[in-house]
DNA sequence: GCCGTTTTCGGCCCGACTGTTTTCAGTCG
């Protein structure tokens, strides 16, 4: 069983209890859990098996939860959870997600009605029967129907690329409004959350009025789904969400931090204000009289820090905390002893070292996509196309490759200074082990990269073993999209992601993060895993036409959130450096 | 249900907005 399926299953507990109405503080505990399991790089199920490491190790799960997942594991199942399946009815998760409907309502709404599906939901606003349970209006009513869509919806999440698109846009037509005097987009876009649910803007302004009224004109919106002093939500088409806030100047520093988020990240925050006796929310950070305790009345206007989001954190003692780091994930202790590592920027990028031409799927030829490489100012790329087995991609045979090689040959004594072409391949492993391309040829490549593309349904033990046996290749250079994932498409094989890190430390391989949106493979936990074992990270854009190099910047982002820096990232090397890191990689051991 | 060199019990972040209320509960972020 894997992380995210456990996870799941305790943020279905949590949902369950929730809806039963249970203790508010049992019922975070189990989401706190399922986060905590998310966020590990290691296998629940390993560290079970393993003897000196122990599930209650882990913030968040104690002595009981620590239990029931070895229960979960062991058995595939949990009695709490049939005992609360069987309890409430299976369609109020979906229910609960309806955009102001929570536990209570969706209560409410089965013990009046009976009402335990959408469907059923949305028959009995139809006929009207809403309406009539106390807490309930007409307005709900209708409310609840345009909800039913969304929440069928729910779990689909915009890519970070695609919000933004909408939020480049969004800035760009409110800040045209004079009264705007600051603006920022915070929440997980800011943090560069791979997918993104909603944004949330942040102004100061002369005044709210002109502020909301341009962006109720803003293209692209169906709804106002709520209008206040200071506070403001629409709806684009699509779905997503755009909430405004216009917040004083003296007030913006602590609205931007509170606003960024992570949940997560804030209440360790404002714990860590608690504990220096201080008291912080989106107005700024107030000293509370009477010191930690908090027993007394807080003192009204006594801001120490709120207009800057720096002055926010120092006044914390604490350094600016990256947006990309702040998810409760230890930023906090490294914050504290001053290591906060300079993260990796798109700047710091010099090579793109996995990309296709018309040879294979790609849309430009082999010198468009050299020419736009170097517009794009980079120092160099590997050009690999795809191997023969990606047939429906025309990968190459050996003989195709070899004339790619060929031209590359030609072109290289026209190349300007400085600029260097790879001859490279991105190699299938193939379904029963063992690359696509004979090893003499492979040995002819500057830059070998071995991927997954079929048999992705094998057991893990089966597409384990195929990836440790490419990294066993002395040709192959780098792993690429480790774990096939293709966001709100398709779920990762199943791979052993510590054996296959331990096989790359061991032979000096690198491992690819795929910059493509719908890719960011490996994810940030996974990145932040390889860095902790020293294995080279490549941030790729796989580009298949000369627009995507610009998709680097995606792969970079990523990177932060892992806590990556300069260092740890093969391609922002010279040229002369990067080919000592790759010369190790063909060491045989 | 978790957590703890102040605690093994008693905490666990906090404010805005909505809809249906007659002063506030529920939801959301």
């Amino acid at each position: 069983m894997t992380n995210s399926q456990i996870a799941e299953t305790l943020e279905e507990i949590g949902d369950l209890l929730e809806f039963k109405g249970e203790n508010p503080f049992r019922i975070r505990a189990y989401r706190n859990a399922a986060r905590a399991i998310k966020n590990m790089a290691d296998g629940a199920a390993d560290i079970i098996g393993s003897d000196d490491r122990e599930l209650t190790d882990v913030e968040g799960i104690g002595k009981d939860l620590a239990e029931k997942i070895a229960t979960l594991i062991a058995t595939g199942q949990l009695p709490l959870l049939n005992d609360l399946r069987a309890e409430v009815p299976r369609g109020v998760r979906a229910i609960m997600r309806i955009p102001g409907v929570g536990p209570k309502k969706a209560a409410r709404l089965y013990q009046e009605l009976h009402v335990k599906t959408l469907s059923e939901l949305r028959h009995a606003c139809e006929r009207e029967k809403v309406r009539n349970i106390a807490g309930f209006g007409a307005k709900s009513e209708q409310k609840i129907l345009g909800g039913i869509r969304i929440a069928a919806s729910a779990d689909e999440r915009m890519y970070w690329a695609r919000a933004d698109e909408i939020a480049q846009r969004l800035r760009e037509h409110l800040t045209s409004v004079s009264a705007v005097k600051r603006l920022e987009i915070a929440g997980s876009y800011r943090r560069g959350k791979e997918t993104v649910g909603d944004l949330d803007i942040l102004t100061v302004a002369e005044a709210a009025a002109p502020v909301m009224d341009a962006l109720a004109d803003f293209p692209g919106v169906v709804e106002t789904i709520a209008r206040g002093e200071t506070k403001m939500s629409v709806r684009l088409e699509g779905g997503l969400q755009v909430d405004l806030r216009v917040v004083p100047a003296e007030a913006f520093g602590a609205a931007l931090q509170y606003f960024t988020g992570s949940k997560e990240h804030n209440v360790a925050f404002r714990k860590r204000a608690k504990d220096r006796g201080l008291k912080v929310n989106e107005y700024g950070v107030f000293k509370v009289k009477g010191g930690a305790d908090g027993n007394e009345a807080d003192d009204p206007g006594a801001s120490i820090a709120g207009a800057e989001e720096a002055d926010v954190y120092a006044a914390l003692d604490l350094p600016l905390i990256p947006p990309e780091l702040r998810e409760n994930r230890g930023e906090f202790s490294f914050a504290s002893q001053e290591d906060i590592p300079t993260l990796i920027e798109t700047d710091d990028i010099r090579g793109d070292l996995h990309l296709h031409t018309t040879a294979s799927d790609g849309r430009n030829s082999l010198r468009e996509m050299i020419e736009a490489a170097q517009a794009h100012g980079l120092a160099y790329i590997a050009v690999t196309d795809h191997s023969k087995r990606v047939n429906v991609a025309s990968g190459l045979d050996a003989v195709r490759l070899r004339k790619q090689w060929a031209e590359i040959d030609e072109i290289r004594p026209t190349l300007p200074e400085g600029f260097y072409v790879l001859k490279g391949v991105e190699c299938d492993i193939l379904e029963a082990g063992g690359m696509d391309l004979p090893d003499d040829v492979l040995a002819e490549a500057d830059w070998v990269i071995a991927s997954v593309h079929f048999g992705q349904n094998q057991s893990k033990e089966k597409i384990t073993q195929r990836i440790i046996g490419a990294l066993e290749n002395p040709h192959v250079a780098i792993l690429a999209h480790p774990t096939g994932r293709l966001i709100n498409r398709r779920d990762p094989y199943e791979v052993d992601l510590d054996e296959v890190m331990a096989a790359a430390k061991e032979h000096h391989k690198m491992l690819e993060l795929n910059a493509n949106p719908a890719r960011l493979d490996l994810n940030e936990i996974y990145c932040a895993a390889a860095k902790q074992r020293g294995i080279p990270v490549v941030i790729s854009t796989d580009a298949h036409s000369v627009e995507q190099y610009a998709n680097m910047r995606f792969g970079v982002i990523q990177a932060r959130r892992a806590g990556l820096t300069k260092a740890d990232v093969a391609n922002t090397k010279t040229f002369k450096q990067f080919e000592k890191t790759l010369k190790k990689t063909r060491r045989v051991v």
